[in-house]
RNA sequence: GGAGAGGUAGCGAAGCGGCCGUAACGCGCUCGACUCGAAAUCGAGUUACCGGUGAUGAGCCGGUACGUGGGUUCGAAUCCCACCCUCUCCGCCA
């Protein structure tokens, strides 16, 4: 949420955000909105004043023992007034309130100007992808084959857009979340949280979720609850209505835990692999910074997500998202994209986003300064770190033998009872 | 699922139709006095949000908020209804 005084008095700021990221929204219309609330706003006040200066005069008479019921007369009916402007006066809060919700955050000046993912920035390049003596495969195929997937299984317990893993498929996801857990609590001095997977609707609401974007969430009919798309949502939430001591940041929060998103008007894409899954395991970061430090924690940030991908020494590049392509709730964003070589391409595994006060200003969330003083609100980030599944897709990809099987990355080997390469299919039927 | 208790400022807690919401009282916090300094003590200050007017400041004027939403009333923290959350006991349960 953007804050209410910047709108309004600098409603060209604001329009010139929403242009850059191909909103439709027009600023006019929430000046109308907001004008026509304020309208209703004073005449109403007005009333109530009235009303509590007689319903003092009231109370003195009666203690003085005389009569009162000429002004309760009139009372009467402008309280009969009040009630029906007040509920104007409410429905046009409310309607100002739901623009104000659904206006994305505003792109941090560096952020490169652009209609969509074409017009992304490549910052960074790690690694060399490996050459092949063999066409690789894509991942899919590899580890259906060495029978560590069954995407039939899964399509009749569930549907389409999930899996079932067994075997060294179910035991490699676990080893790449519980390797890059360590290294975050133990390196980079995370705090590890456990957050429930259903939230509820204000939850939803603070990250940005709701009320924008429902038809991606899963939602649970008879609770109102709903699943968490990623753990940023809990995380972030956790400090929803707070004030924090300026002390206590920045706090440091990793999660890893199921992720669950409909993928609704995303048929027909990925539909083959692991790569775009209603559920899926995901290592996330999130980080209270104060205001002054939150472009400094995102590049930090950043570092942790690279790191990862160094160690299992997947090739990998950094972008800068532009304008067109960030997320709704971000300022800044850098996606890492991890080189598989099945697909010849880049691919998404990790996002890292500062979302300035946008999110704290939805959820609440201040800090009280050292030196006293007004709480402020904190900047919220977030980022991968990473995500698990795609990570399994990564190195299948580039560890793929010609033989069919999987070296296991170096770093992992103590994670999967020290075995050095996947060649045997999980004994099931 | 059954029974009970509770939700008021940063925390504890009083109030139970108008004299109590810048909200008693206590703690905390800020400033000051005392002190070489500290503790103790004493004194003063300390809710947020919205609207109007200022300069997106200070101040002033008005409004709102006692878990949430409704209702009764000229007037609700206080009376009525529904819901949410927390705690205790019982039942069930990994």
């Amino acid at each position: 949420m953007l804050d209410l005084k910047l709108m309004q008095k600098n409603p060209e700021i604001v329009a010139k955000a929403l242009h850059a990221r191909n909103s439709k929204l027009d600023m006019g219309e929430f000046q109308a909105l907001d004008a026509r609330r304020r309208d209703l706003l004073a005449e109403v006040e007005a009333l109530k004043a009235q009303r509590n200066k007689a319903s003092a005069e009231v109370a003195a008479l009666k203690r003085a023992g005389r009569d009162a019921s000429e002004l309760l007369k009139t009372m009467s009916a402008v309280s009969e007034r009040i009630k029906e402007l007040d509920a104007q006066a409410e429905e046009a809060k409310a309607a100002v309130e739901s623009w104000v919700m659904s206006v994305p955050n505003i792109p941090d000046a560096s952020v490169p100007v652009g209609r969509d993912e074409n017009e992304n920035v490549e910052v960074a390049r790690w690694g060399t992808p490996r050459e092949f003596s063999f066409p690789p495969k894509e991942h899919w195929e590899v580890g259906t084959k060495l029978g560590g997937f069954d995407f039939d299984r899964a399509g009749k317990l569930a549907g389409s857009r999930f899996v079932v893993s067994w075997g060294w498929a179910a035991r490699f996801e676990r080893a790449i979340a519980n390797y890059f857990m360590d290294i975050h609590i133990a390196e980079h001095g995370l705090i590890e949280v456990q957050p429930p997977l259903m939230v509820n609707r204000r939850t939803m609401t603070g990250t940005g979720q709701l009320p924008k974007f429902e038809e991606d969430l899963f939602r649970l009919e008879a609770w109102d609850y709903f699943l968490i798309p990623t753990a940023e949502v809990p995380l972030t939430n956790l400090h929803a209505g707070e004030v924090i001591p300026e002390e206590m940041l920045p706090l440091n929060y990793a999660a890893m835990t199921p992720c669950f998103r409909s993928e609704a008007g995303s048929y027909g894409k990925d539909t083959k692999g692991l790569i775009r899954q209603h559920q899926f395991l995901k290592v996330e970061m999130v980080h209270f910074a104060h205001p002054e430090r939150s472009f400094e924690a995102l590049e930090t940030m950043r570092a942790h997500a690279e790191t990862l991908l160094q160690r299992l020494e997947l090739p990998y590049r950094v972008v800068a998202l532009c304008t067109g392509d960030m997320g709704f709730s971000a300022c800044k964003t850098y996606d890492l994209e991890v080189w598989l070589p099945g697909q010849n391409k880049f691919r998404e595994i990790s996002s890292c986003s500062n979302c300035g006060d946008f999110q704290a200003r939805r959820a609440n969330i201040r800090f009280k300064p050292k030196g006293g003083g007004k709480p402020e609100f904190v900047h919220t980030l977030n980022g991968s770190g990473l995500a698990v599944g795609r990570t399994l897709v990564a190195i299948i990809e580039n560890y793929q033998q010609e033989d069919g099987s999987i070296v296991v990355p170096k770093a992992l080997r103590p994670y999967m009872g020290g075995i050095e390469r996947v060649d045997a299919p999980a004994r099931h039927l």
